[in-house]
DNA sequence: TTTCATGTTCAGCA
DNA sequence: GTGCTGAACATGAA
Protein backbone atom coordinates (compact mmCIF):
# COMPACT_ATOMS: atom_id res chain seq x y z
CA UNK A 1 0.00 0.00 0.00
CA UNK A 2 2.78 2.25 0.39
CA UNK A 3 4.06 1.46 -3.19
CA UNK A 4 0.85 2.29 -4.21
CA UNK A 5 0.70 5.57 -2.54
CA UNK A 6 3.67 6.62 -3.38
CA UNK A 7 2.85 6.14 -7.18
CA UNK A 8 -0.36 7.84 -7.23
CA UNK A 9 1.01 10.84 -5.74
CA UNK A 10 4.79 11.10 -7.11
CA UNK A 11 4.69 8.80 -10.53
CA UNK A 12 5.80 11.39 -13.34
CA UNK A 13 6.44 14.26 -11.20
CA UNK A 14 10.39 15.57 -10.90
CA UNK A 15 12.78 15.62 -7.82
CA UNK A 16 13.50 19.65 -7.31
CA UNK A 17 15.30 19.26 -4.59
CA UNK A 18 16.31 16.52 -1.34
CA UNK A 19 16.94 17.69 2.00
CA UNK A 20 18.50 15.16 4.26
CA UNK A 21 17.46 16.13 7.92
CA UNK A 22 19.66 13.33 9.45
CA UNK A 23 22.17 11.25 7.09
CA UNK A 24 21.77 7.84 10.17
CA UNK A 25 19.46 6.67 7.54
CA UNK A 26 21.65 6.86 4.82
CA UNK A 27 22.85 3.61 3.21
CA UNK A 28 26.29 3.37 1.81
CA UNK A 29 26.19 6.76 0.11
CA UNK A 30 26.76 10.78 1.85
CA UNK A 31 24.39 13.34 1.53
CA UNK A 32 26.12 15.27 -0.75
CA UNK A 33 25.93 12.08 -3.58
CA UNK A 34 22.51 10.94 -2.68
CA UNK A 35 21.55 14.68 -3.54
CA UNK A 36 23.34 14.78 -6.89
CA UNK A 37 21.80 11.47 -7.69
CA UNK A 38 18.36 12.50 -7.31
CA UNK A 39 17.83 15.94 -7.93
CA UNK A 40 16.22 17.08 -11.41
CA UNK A 41 15.19 13.45 -11.93
CA UNK A 42 12.09 12.49 -12.68
CA UNK A 43 10.34 9.48 -10.63
CA UNK A 44 9.61 7.05 -13.49
CA UNK A 45 8.26 4.20 -11.41
CA UNK A 46 7.26 3.29 -7.99
CA UNK A 47 8.23 -0.86 -7.49
CA UNK A 48 8.77 -3.47 -4.55
CA UNK A 49 10.45 -6.49 -4.08
CA UNK A 50 9.41 -8.04 -0.72
CA UNK A 51 9.61 -5.17 1.84
CA UNK A 52 11.72 -3.04 -0.69
CA UNK A 53 10.51 0.00 -2.17
CA UNK A 54 12.43 1.57 -5.41
CA UNK A 55 12.04 5.05 -6.96
CA UNK A 56 13.08 4.46 -10.20
CA UNK A 57 13.96 7.45 -11.53
CA UNK A 58 15.05 8.89 -15.19
CA UNK A 59 18.26 7.86 -14.04
CA UNK A 60 19.13 5.05 -11.47
CA UNK A 61 16.99 4.03 -8.36
CA UNK A 62 16.33 5.39 -5.16
CA UNK A 63 15.44 2.63 -2.20
CA UNK A 64 13.46 3.34 0.61
CA UNK A 65 13.12 0.40 2.93
CA UNK A 66 10.88 1.55 6.04
CA UNK A 67 12.38 -0.72 8.99
CA UNK A 68 10.03 -1.21 11.83
CA UNK A 69 8.42 2.59 12.33
CA UNK A 70 8.77 3.80 8.85
CA UNK A 71 6.54 5.48 6.74
CA UNK A 72 6.01 7.58 3.57
CA UNK A 73 3.84 10.87 3.95
CA UNK A 74 3.01 13.85 1.65
CA UNK A 75 3.26 17.18 3.01
CA UNK A 76 2.15 20.51 0.84
CA UNK A 77 4.51 23.51 1.32
CA UNK A 78 2.87 24.81 4.38
CA UNK A 79 2.83 22.11 6.40
CA UNK A 80 4.91 21.53 8.73
CA UNK A 81 7.35 18.19 9.13
CA UNK A 82 6.50 15.87 11.54
CA UNK A 83 9.11 15.11 14.18
CA UNK A 84 10.88 12.08 13.01
CA UNK A 85 10.99 13.28 9.29
CA UNK A 86 14.82 11.83 8.13
CA UNK A 87 14.44 12.74 4.16
CA UNK A 88 12.35 15.41 2.44
CA UNK A 89 12.57 14.84 -1.26
CA UNK A 90 10.81 18.03 -2.89
CA UNK A 91 8.46 18.23 -5.79
CA UNK A 92 9.02 20.86 -8.32
CA UNK A 93 5.42 22.32 -7.28
CA UNK A 94 6.86 22.23 -3.22
CA UNK A 95 4.68 19.54 -2.19
CA UNK A 96 6.88 17.01 -0.40
CA UNK A 97 7.17 13.29 0.17
CA UNK A 98 8.48 12.87 3.80
CA UNK A 99 10.47 9.71 5.02
CA UNK A 100 9.56 9.84 8.68
CA UNK A 101 11.04 6.86 10.98
CA UNK A 102 11.20 7.38 15.00
CA UNK A 103 13.54 4.50 15.25
CA UNK A 104 15.88 4.89 12.50
CA UNK A 105 15.83 1.25 11.51
CA UNK A 106 14.99 1.94 8.13
CA UNK A 107 16.95 3.07 5.09
CA UNK A 108 17.61 4.98 1.76
CA UNK A 109 20.63 4.51 -0.79
CA UNK A 110 21.24 4.47 -4.32
CA UNK A 111 21.15 1.47 -6.87
CA UNK A 112 21.43 1.65 -10.31
CA UNK A 113 18.40 -0.50 -11.12
CA UNK A 114 16.13 -2.46 -8.48
CA UNK A 115 17.10 -6.07 -9.94
CA UNK A 116 21.07 -5.10 -9.35
CA UNK A 117 19.71 -4.17 -5.76
CA UNK A 118 17.79 -7.66 -4.76
CA UNK A 119 21.17 -9.77 -6.59
CA UNK A 120 23.69 -8.15 -4.43
CA UNK A 121 21.23 -8.20 -0.92
CA UNK A 122 20.35 -11.45 -1.75
CA UNK A 123 16.77 -11.59 -1.54
CA UNK A 124 14.90 -13.95 -2.74
CA UNK A 125 11.77 -14.02 -4.54
CA UNK A 126 8.81 -11.63 -3.75
CA UNK A 127 6.35 -13.70 -1.82
CA UNK A 128 3.19 -12.32 -3.91
CA UNK A 129 5.43 -13.31 -7.03
CA UNK A 130 7.08 -16.68 -5.62
CA UNK A 131 4.96 -19.88 -7.70
CA UNK A 132 3.82 -22.58 -5.47
CA UNK A 133 6.64 -24.97 -6.64
CA UNK A 134 9.64 -23.07 -5.80
CA UNK A 135 8.30 -22.03 -2.53
CA UNK A 136 7.49 -25.62 -1.82
CA UNK A 137 11.20 -26.53 -3.11
CA UNK A 138 12.84 -23.71 -1.26
CA UNK A 139 11.22 -24.07 2.38
CA UNK A 140 11.58 -28.36 1.99
CA UNK A 141 15.46 -27.91 1.66
CA UNK A 142 15.04 -26.55 5.48
CA UNK A 143 15.53 -27.65 8.13
CA UNK A 144 14.91 -25.08 10.42
CA UNK A 145 11.50 -24.48 12.16
CA UNK A 146 8.78 -22.94 9.25
CA UNK A 147 8.12 -19.81 10.75
CA UNK A 148 12.15 -18.57 10.43
CA UNK A 149 12.00 -19.96 6.93
CA UNK A 150 9.21 -17.65 6.24
CA UNK A 151 11.12 -14.80 7.49
CA UNK A 152 13.88 -15.12 5.91
CA UNK A 153 13.98 -12.56 3.42
CA UNK A 154 16.93 -14.83 1.25
CA UNK A 155 14.28 -17.49 0.76
CA UNK A 156 11.39 -15.56 0.14
CA UNK A 157 11.35 -11.70 0.70
CA UNK A 158 7.92 -9.91 2.35
CA UNK A 159 6.59 -11.50 5.21
CA UNK A 160 7.09 -10.12 8.17
CA UNK A 161 7.19 -11.61 11.76
CA UNK A 162 2.85 -10.56 12.45
CA UNK A 163 2.43 -12.07 8.75
CA UNK A 164 4.25 -15.38 9.34
CA UNK A 165 2.12 -15.47 12.38
CA UNK A 166 -0.81 -15.43 10.74
CA UNK A 167 -0.16 -17.38 7.60
CA UNK A 168 0.66 -20.08 10.06
CA UNK A 169 -2.04 -19.61 12.01
CA UNK A 170 -4.50 -19.99 9.25
CA UNK A 171 -2.98 -23.22 8.13
CA UNK A 172 -3.10 -24.56 11.22
CA UNK A 173 0.72 -25.33 11.01
CA UNK A 174 2.88 -25.09 14.72
CA UNK A 175 5.84 -22.33 13.83
CA UNK A 176 8.41 -24.67 15.51
CA UNK A 177 7.89 -27.35 13.16
CA UNK A 178 10.73 -28.48 10.94
CA UNK A 179 10.31 -27.21 7.47
CA UNK A 180 11.15 -29.92 5.57
CA UNK A 181 9.21 -32.50 7.87
CA UNK A 182 5.95 -30.51 6.24
CA UNK A 183 4.28 -32.41 3.34
CA UNK A 184 4.11 -30.67 0.09
CA UNK A 185 0.30 -30.26 0.08
CA UNK A 186 0.78 -28.41 4.16
CA UNK A 187 3.53 -26.07 2.20
CA UNK A 188 1.21 -25.29 -0.81
CA UNK A 189 -1.57 -24.54 1.65
CA UNK A 190 1.25 -22.23 3.89
CA UNK A 191 2.37 -20.88 0.89
CA UNK A 192 -1.54 -20.08 -0.36
CA UNK A 193 -2.19 -18.10 3.23
CA UNK A 194 0.76 -16.40 2.89
CA UNK A 195 -0.21 -14.40 0.05
CA UNK A 196 -3.61 -14.49 0.70
CA UNK A 197 -3.05 -12.43 4.15
CA UNK A 198 -0.60 -9.64 2.41
CA UNK A 199 -3.07 -9.36 0.09
CA UNK A 200 -5.65 -8.74 2.10
CA UNK A 201 -3.42 -7.03 4.45
CA UNK A 202 -2.51 -4.66 1.60
CA UNK A 203 -5.68 -4.13 0.68
CA UNK A 204 -7.03 -2.96 3.79
CA UNK A 205 -3.72 -0.62 4.24
CA UNK A 206 -2.68 -2.89 7.36
CA UNK A 207 -5.07 -1.47 9.54
CA UNK A 208 -5.84 -4.88 11.09
CA UNK A 209 -9.67 -4.16 12.56
CA UNK A 210 -10.81 -3.93 9.10
CA UNK A 211 -9.66 -7.68 9.02
CA UNK A 212 -12.76 -10.49 8.65
CA UNK A 213 -13.17 -12.20 11.27
CA UNK A 214 -10.70 -15.37 12.16
CA UNK A 215 -7.50 -13.47 11.76
CA UNK A 216 -5.13 -13.77 14.79
CA UNK A 217 -4.09 -10.34 13.19
CA UNK A 218 -7.10 -8.13 14.86
CA UNK A 219 -5.95 -9.92 18.37
CA UNK A 220 -2.62 -10.99 18.55
CA UNK A 221 -1.91 -11.28 22.27
CA UNK A 222 -0.68 -13.67 24.18
CA UNK A 223 -3.31 -15.25 26.91
CA UNK A 224 -6.07 -13.52 24.72
CA UNK A 225 -8.77 -15.92 22.68
CA UNK A 226 -8.12 -17.57 19.84
CA UNK A 227 -10.05 -15.81 16.98
CA UNK A 228 -11.80 -19.34 16.43
CA UNK A 229 -12.94 -19.79 20.05
CA UNK A 230 -10.22 -22.80 20.41
CA UNK A 231 -8.59 -21.71 23.38
CA UNK A 232 -6.10 -18.84 24.34
CA UNK A 233 -3.08 -17.90 22.72
CA UNK A 234 0.57 -18.50 23.39
CA UNK A 235 3.33 -16.62 23.14
CA UNK A 236 7.33 -18.17 22.00
CA UNK A 237 10.31 -16.88 20.62
CA UNK A 238 11.48 -18.51 17.18
CA UNK A 239 14.65 -17.36 16.00
CA UNK A 240 14.40 -14.54 18.70
CA UNK A 241 11.20 -13.29 17.21
CA UNK A 242 8.07 -13.45 19.36
CA UNK A 243 5.66 -15.70 18.04
CA UNK A 244 1.95 -15.46 18.78
CA UNK A 245 0.21 -18.76 17.62
CA UNK A 246 -2.98 -21.36 19.46
CA UNK A 247 -1.86 -24.63 20.26
CA UNK A 248 -4.85 -25.87 19.92
CA UNK A 249 -5.55 -24.94 16.02
CA UNK A 250 -1.53 -25.56 15.57
CA UNK A 251 -0.52 -29.31 16.80
CA UNK A 252 2.49 -29.12 18.47
CA UNK A 253 5.28 -30.26 16.02
C1' DT B 1 11.80 2.62 35.89
C1' DT B 2 12.00 -1.30 33.12
C1' DT B 3 10.84 -4.06 29.37
C1' DC B 4 9.42 -4.87 24.87
C1' DA B 5 8.73 -3.99 19.89
C1' DT B 6 6.17 -4.58 12.86
C1' DG B 7 13.60 -5.36 10.84
C1' DT B 8 18.34 -6.40 9.51
C1' DT B 9 22.98 -7.78 10.19
C1' DC B 10 26.82 -9.66 12.38
C1' DA B 11 29.79 -12.16 15.78
C1' DG B 12 30.29 -16.31 18.19
C1' DC B 13 29.41 -20.96 18.87
C1' DA B 14 27.76 -26.01 18.26
C1' DG C 1 28.10 -25.22 5.13
C1' DT C 2 23.87 -25.08 8.59
C1' DG C 3 21.54 -23.03 12.11
C1' DC C 4 20.86 -20.98 16.61
C1' DT C 5 21.45 -17.13 20.08
C1' DG C 6 22.35 -12.67 21.48
C1' DA C 7 23.64 -8.11 20.57
C1' DA C 8 23.48 -3.86 18.25
C1' DC C 9 21.03 -0.05 16.11
C1' DA C 10 17.28 4.30 18.44
C1' DT C 11 13.06 5.52 20.29
C1' DG C 12 8.22 5.29 21.93
C1' DA C 13 4.77 2.87 24.40
C1' DA C 14 3.06 0.04 28.00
Amino acid sequence: MVRRFVEERCQGRTISRLKVIDEGILDGIGKEALVRSVQGRRIVAVKRHGKQLFLELSDGVLTVHLGMTGDLLMLNRKERTPSHVRVLIILEDGTRLAYDDPRKFGAIGIASSANEFVTERRLGPDALQISSKEFVERAHSSRRAIKSVLLDQHVLAGVGNLYADEALYQAKVHPLTPANELSNPILKKIWARTRQVLRISINVSTDFSKLPGGFLLRSRVAGGPCPLGHGRLQAIKVGGRTTIFCPNCQRII
